[in-house]
DNA sequence: CGTTGATAGTTACAAATGCAACAAATATCC
DNA sequence: GGATATTTGTTGCATTTGTAACTATCAACG
């Protein structure tokens, strides 16, 4: 009962990226839930803030394309579980500077040796050229044209 | 304030799947938003009941990896909308088969050809060899090891 | 100044989701 | 046959999300 044509459903590339965003987000996502009960938003904004220093919620919204609502709430829940406190700045007040505390940045220690031996898994399936290349698609789809 | 060490958050495979499968399904979401009214999950049951045929909701569900719920309830919408209806199983009435309608299948043959546009205009920024890697890394990738 | 417009971030409300419990039909095993 | 388990699909409820409206601060321009 299959169609004819060229075109194939399971060659749509949205559709590829979705299943394989799914299946390795959820899979890597029982580390940091069972651990720090953190969903996917916190894990990533916890995560811009280790790998990139102190940043307002507006940098981490530009950087990930993550909507300003969902950092909102995510950098809320993180600062009740003390993973991170604010900063006003005083030249602007409408700024607040994100850092993580002590806490916070042990967390992302311990998360990020995690994703990295996550990744290692992954990729080791792969070739060298094939790594290269497949990380050089997924940073072109990404950009909205 | 970058850190050290080998490991970059911008190069976390479910992160960058993630970032690639939100920027390329909202853009193509509005097609069929604009068009028909579905949503994401209602878009992909109409499209594996065009691409695959008939199917029950568990088959779909097998194939694509949507949890039962979510496809019971996109069933539940396109049949009222009229893109589809369900056939009682005799020999075994727990099933129900599930078909397109003449409308469903007409919205499904229009929104295969866009999507067969939007896909040849993802692609088309690689070069053939890097389009089957990459075909190869996802599909292997949404495998769960 | 003072009015207007832009920016950072929060919140209210409706919609979508996930989980667990559920109903109904069938399969299994004694 | 009959008790129990399994399968298919739906529903209730709590959580998460998206949209739009909102507050508070700052910028621009007369």
């Amino acid at each position: 009962m299959i169609q004819n044509g060229p075109f194939q459903l399971d060659e749509f590339i949205p559709y590829m990226l979705n299943r394989a965003a799914e299946t390795t987000s959820l899979d890597f996502q029982k580390i940091y839930k069972d651990s720090y009960g953190m969903l996917r938003t916190e894990w990533r904004v916890l995560f811009h803030l280790g790998r990139y220093g102190d940043l307002t919620a507006k940098q981490i919204c530009s950087m990930s394309d993550i909507h300003k609502t969902k950092v909102s709430r995510a950098v809320s829940k993180l600062e009740r579980q003390r993973f991170l406190q604010r900063t006003e700045v005083p030249t602007d007040r409408r700024h607040e500077v994100l850092s993580l505390t002590k806490q916070g940045r042990s967390a992302f220690d311990h998360l990020q040796s995690e994703a990295l031996k996550y990744n290692t898994t992954l990729l080791e399936r792969f070739t060298e050229d094939e790594q290269v290349i497949l990380r050089r698609c997924l940073t072109e789809l990404s950009k909205n044209k």
